[in-house]
RNA sequence: CGGGGAGUAGCGCAGUCUGGUAGCGCAUCUGGUUUGGGACCAGAGGGUCGCAGGUUCGAAUCCUGUCUCCCCGACCA
């Protein structure tokens, strides 16, 4: 392909909206182009990459007896409506009207499409196992899309689902598919670690996030340094490395003191000389789950941690089986609830339920809110002054606590979610009914696991962990092009004619090439080589063959190495090996 | 939705405080000189200053309203 004839159109700077290094290599490179928030379009190259990434997909869930669909995009209320779904999600899923006045929506996820796809064919226990995928754009209506493909509303997805007799069918398709992730992004040849993770709303009880290790990552990581643990921040168990008992075990008098305009845990442990993990906070929340703010069935709770955790809204949760995590109480309604305004309040004396994380178990005689607006009381005991109605592990996790399973160190990381996949259950097909036939002629509801890779968005990973301060690194796996020949001197006979069957020559092999033939100085040529950051360059000018060499230049390494023109085959052959 | 910032040429910005009829760099076009790491000189084209209303002889600039975009938090591939 050459340059003049593509659509390449590369800045010297990054527009302002972009703040990430590959969001910023990605627009400069013209690979995407901002249409509206969270909705671009893709170049030709960042197509070809996509495109790239797309076959090795393919090709891994082909290779385990995977089946390529394509399913709608716009999907009717009535099928979200058979799972709550069309409630659930939210303002997640973009809703309107067609000229009937009947509702749609476009696809943010496919469980209900698929499900109703195969409900009606899979009857029989004879029809398992299946495992059908599709790659398709996404539109989900994210509240605040960000960093160019990494969080679009528009995006493309790689869906599979699994339809199994029974759990353990369920689970090995699970498992199967968790190695067809391992091999598809090992073949990016990147850094991923596979984690713990929520299932979010997406439901399902067995899953792991497969997450691109970045800076720039979304979410935090929690890995252990001496096993394979590895979880997401928001599901890590948090195993404090040191205990916190208290020494004095003999239970002391309840006494209220005043704590006058001290109302951050910070100041709290100043005034009192107690340090923050020896004071025990009190947050409260709400359990209720009407999607109507004006819904004001409050439904509060509390919760107790030590003064220096922090709550971890997922674990509350899974602990109380909701579907998301539950709100904080806003100040006035803490003071509808307790008497006092945030930063006074304790667990003495309410009327609602009390949840307690594990960290404070240990603790005996220590301070909390009175519920009166600049009041504490000390010497407060849990069962003695008030009744816990569970225990748990509330709070994040963070590095330097234990490792749950060898009891290693934890050490934190960001990662950018890439691949998730869940066991699902039958949490869709009972909704749904879809059930199959077993030998005994008795109807049972199909199992089911789901299993997604954010194209674009790996796309863009990739770049994420692969640039330097010129540009784009490409893995050679997804590289649009392989090949970038810097043709020097383009009104040169001997320089076109060289390039030209060499691009042809290398075609003919699977490489794929791109030639600049811009008529540009050299200086230019190769800044945009770099921004654009195929494998390998080759440089061919005039003064070069002159002295019957040409230049061949590593992306990755910018190791230079002067060949004779009829070794070039050979030496990109080796380079791209 | 809460908090912060910004809308001026395709991109990056200045000008706004202190009103006087829009400018710089990159990119684009023309001519010339250049030609192995973003060349130089000379010239040219391109902007209802986000939108609407108001104040004023006069508004990018002041006032009011409104829309949009970006960043930090809850969602997720």
């Amino acid at each position: 392909m050459k340059w003049t004839q593509n659509h390449i159109f590369t800045l010297k700077e990054a527009p302002s909206d972009a703040e990430i290094p590959s969001h910023k290599l990605l627009v400069r490179g013209g690979f995407i182009k901002k249409l509206a928030p969270g909705i671009h379009t893709y170049s030709n190259m960042a197509l070809r990459a996509i495109r790239k990434f797309e076959t090795i997909i393919r090709e891994e869930l082909d290779k385990r007896g995977c089946t390529e669909v394509l399913m709608p995009m716009v999907q009717p209320r009535d099928l979200w409506e058979e799972t709550s779904r069309w409630k659930e999600m939210g303002d997640g899923l973009l809703k309107f009207q067609n000229r009937n006045q009947h509702w749609f929506c476009l696809g943010a996820t496919h469980e209900e499409a698929v499900t109703d796809y195969v409900r009606h064919d899979l009857k029989s226990y004879r029809d398992f196992p299946k495992n059908i995928y599709q790659i398709q754009t996404k539109y989900r209506d994210e509240i605040r899309p960000r960093f160019g493909l990494m969080r679009g509303r528009e995006f493309s997805m790689k869906d599979a689902y699994s339809f199994d007799l029974d759990r353990d069918g369920a689970l090995k398709a699970y498992d199967s598919m968790y190695k067809a992730y391992q091999a598809i992004f090992d073949r990016l040849g990147l850094k991923y670690r596979i984690v713990q993770a929520d299932a979010g709303n997406i439901g399902g009880s067995q899953t792991h996030e497969f997450q691109l290790l970045a800076e720039a990552g979304e979410d935090a990581l929690l890995v252990c340094d001496s096993c394979e643990f590895a979880a997401n921040v928001e599901v890590s168990p948090a195993i404090d490395a040191i205990q916190h008992v208290s020494k004095d075990t003999s239970e002391k008098a309840l006494e209220k003191f005043a704590t006058p305009g001290h109302k951050t845990i910070a100041d709290l442990s100043k005034f009192t000389s107690m340090p923050e993990k020896e004071l025990v906070k009190t947050l409260f929340f709400s359990q209720n789950e009407g999607l109507d703010p004006k819904d004001k069935d409050l439904k509060p709770f509390a919760v107790l941690l030590r003064g220096s955790d922090e709550v971890n809204p997922i674990k509350l949760k899974n602990l109380l089986g909701m579907t998301n995590p539950p709100l904080m109480l806003t100040d006035e309604e803490v003071k509808m609830v307790t008497g006092a305004m945030p930063g006074s309040c304790g667990p003495v004396g309410l009327q609602i339920p009390i949840y307690m994380d594990n960290g404070v178990q240990g603790l005996k005689n220590y301070i909390v809110g009175a519920n009166e607006d600049g009041y504490h009381v000390k010497n407060v005991n849990h069962g003695r002054d008030y009744k816990v109605t569970k225990v748990a592990d509330l709070r994040m996790a963070r590095a330097g606590d234990l490792c749950p399973l060898c009891k290693g160190k934890l050490s934190t990381y960001r990662g950018i979610e890439v691949g998730h996949v869940f066991y699902l259950g039958t949490k869709y097909s009972q909704k749904m009914n879809a059930t199959y036939l077993d030998q005994q002629g008795k109807a049972k509801p199909i199992e089911m696991g789901c299993y997604g890779i954010g194209v674009t968005r790996t796309v863009q990973a990739c770049i994420e962990q692969s640039h330097d301060q010129d540009g784009i690194i490409w893995p050679k796996a997804i590289a649009p092009y392989h090949v970038h020949i810097c043709a020097l001197d383009v009104k040169d006979e001997k320089v076109m004619g060289l390039t030209n069957s060499l691009e042809k020559e290398l075609g003919s092999m699977g490489i794929d090439v791109l030639v600049d033939d811009r008529d540009e100085r050299p200086g230019v040529k190769f800044k945009d080589a770099d921004l654009l950051g195929m494998p390998l360059r080759l440089v061919i000018g005039k003064r070069g063959l002159d002295n019957n060499e040409v230049e061949l230049v590593d992306r990755k390494t910018k190791a230079v190495k002067k060949i004779n023109p009829s070794q070039i085959i050979a030496e990109i052959k080796q380079g791209l090996a």
